[in-house]
DNA sequence: ATAATAGTGTCTTTCAGACAGTATTAC
DNA sequence: GTAATACTGTCTGAAAGACACTATTAT
């Protein structure tokens, strides 16, 4: 390539991991080893390798740094961050986000790149001091998934294969912070066509035994669940 | 930085640039001078030069190659592509995508690295084929304008500082594809808390003179319009 | 039976869509 | 005046939100 103007930049692919536990939505947070913003906490994430495109360099690293394997979650491209200020090093580095959903993801262990790595509360997560633009990054994440939760299917990738119209219900609680009213909700989720399919079998638990449903085809809801419908808790 | 299996990449930025021409979608397209996809129609667009932002490109190369100057439009990042095949050059490029948008955008003409430059109707656009990944960008690009306008104020960029209601419909109807319902429109605008706000003028033509808006202060409009409105024409 | 959870019915209000009708200009 | 465009009023139907009520289980 001729023109040495041009700039040339390491990509690095990092993740806004959510999921569900105890109904809260955590974020996992690792602990950087490296000497670039040593001990500080950061999104996990890491660089592309050779041959690899980013949605590939974000599995990847999930597998190694997470201990997440492809098949338990769902990525979605957030944004490319690329101040030259975001990163110290004097090389170019450039990072593409993704936020990540899944249900019941396993406990998370410090892989070699991480001094530690653990699930945090988003509420908590938002208020730390995070490396680089993770911050940033973390805060873009959370609002995705908020937004995405509105007018897509999204919120079945927080939820196992089968699951009770109360689960889905918890997601949308979760990730908006607040309640729903239980009785609209079911009314409105079900006249979504393609939103969920009944399976015919029930689970059962301390009360009536509840139906469940599978993810349905419909990719997007229209009309859209809003966010103005939550009753303000938290 | 040790690791040598990892990847470094040139970083486009390649542009869905868009603006309203005769009441009709257009967007710039331009043929390659370039050895690489010699000929052939693209999206505009180059490489981040040593120190600059993603949007700086953006920015630069919209002035560099197509004449338009950043205070004429409005950026909205789309999405980054990275697949390895994307580009047959040997060393990585990889994309960084960007929706413009801009209001009477002036004639485009082609620069150095561009042997042709056009507004080309986003319909027939559609239809060509263009270099490396860019149509599947292009078709991104459409897309997104086509849905934020419903929960945006990003309508108003297409436009000048001062709009009619009808002007403000017009880019609607040559976005979405269709009409919308004069009166509902009407209604619905002035009922989004700042998504516009009267300016106290007129504009005369050839009936009764138009009131006129220009842009509020919100950035998103709740409960949204919607594509189902459009009655189908086109 | 009671508590707990799931699910239904129904009332009210809001708002979108249709469309008839009025207003203000150019000619 | 007529044509053209801008704007308003009003009816109807769909759907959201509130909430009372019924259903089915475990204990």
């Amino acid at each position: 390539m001729p023109d040495s103007s041009r700039e040339v930049a390491y990509v690095a692919a990092d993740m806004v991991v959510l999921t569900l536990r105890q109904g809260v939505l955590h974020v996992v947070l690792v602990r950087r080893a490296a000497t670039t913003e040593h001990g500080k906490w950061a999104l996990p994430g890491g660089f592309m390798k050779r041959g690899e495109s980013a949605e590939e360099t974000a599995y990847r690293e999930l597998r190694e740094e997470v201990g997440i394997k492809r098949s338990e979650v769902v990525l979605e491209q957030l944004k490319t961050y690329s101040l030259p200020s975001r990163d110290p090093r004097p090389h170019r580095v450039i990072s593409v986000a993704w936020v990540v959903l899944g249900a019941h993801l396993p406990e998370v262990h410090a892989a070699t790149d991480a001094l530690e790595a653990q699930w945090v509360p988003v509420e908590e997560a938002l208020e730390m001091p995070l490396a680089f633009d993770h911050a940033e990054i973390l805060a873009d994440g959370i609002e995705r998934a908020r937004s995405k939760l509105e007018y897509t299917r999204l919120a079945t990738a927080f939820l196992d294969g089968e699951f009770t119209m109360s689960e889905l219900r918890g997601v949308y609680e979760a990730v908006w912070g607040g309640t729903l009213e239980p009785a609209n909700f079911h009314r409105k989720v079900l006249s979504v066509d393609g939103f969920v399919e009944g399976t015919g079998e029930s689970r059962s638990g301390r009360g009536r035994p509840a139906k469940l449903y599978r993810a349905g085809s419909a990719r997007t809801i229209y009309p859209p669940l809003t966010r103005a419908s939550v009753r303000g808790d938290r």
